[in-house]
DNA sequence: GCAATTATAAACCGAATGGTTGAGCATCTG
DNA sequence: CAGATGCTCAACCATTCGGTTTATAATTGC
């Protein structure tokens, strides 16, 4: 179906490290934008802003769909996860405060998968 | 107490987009390592490995314990948490109930610009 | 058709990155 | 003391980054 890049984590931090590139990010968790939208917020050229969703998009970040002059663009979470799954071995968030959670949120018990 | 730099989410993700520092973060997971000892993997001089650990210290990841000649490096977590934090909040991997979690473990929102 | 809109391309710039080598500074050891 | 060890510093180099400006392509609307 949809080709994928491979989303390498060096692609996914790179993009992450600048606020810029994050606002983005979270411009488009609340739906799509196009270009000019995620740029707007930015005091810089719209050239600049482009390459900015382009760096996003290599990172597999975002999803880009032309419609005419229009390029809607899209959240893509998968790579996210990956960065998340691997800060996850590093932190000691989860086992530190798994348990605790667990007693304070099974007050009734469902299905879960973790 | 140690005085801490702010540790932004530039610096850590800036850090971690680096495969070399994401072994020597690997590395470190397991107990403390001197700078030789992060070196020793990977096929370049000291004198970049070392540049390395001194990009993970400035992104608040490592700290530098200096015994005679030699520097024991430690793995700082926070700022790791706090980069898991910030993705978490954009990935949809964890279901609902996990939501709950945030509100009590919250490490705020920040964008750190700068 | 023509003008405005949306977005990328290309050329350029200064600063930062990631590596090298060589020198130098402490510190441990024989 | 002399030498080896652990590590950093400084200078250098090629590449990348993040921004600019100008030009250009494609689409839309009057």
């Amino acid at each position: 179906m949809v080709e994928h890049l491979p989303a390498t984590l060096n692609g996914v931090f790179h993009a992450l490290a600048d606020p810029t590139r994050r606002a983005m990010v979270h411009h488009l968790a609340s739906g799509e934008r196009t270009v000019s939208e995620l740029a707007s917020p930015h005091a810089m050229s719209l050239a600049a802003a482009s390459k900015h969703v382009r760096v996003l998009e290599q990172a597999g970040l975002l999803r880009r769909a032309i419609e005419g002059r229009v390029h809607r663009c899209s959240l893509e979470r998968q790579p996210l996860v990956q960065a998340f799954s691997w800060l996850r071995a590093y932190t000691d968030f989860w086992d530190a405060r798994f348990d605790a959670l667990e007693d304070l949120l099974n007050a009734g018990d469902d299905d879960d998968r973790a």
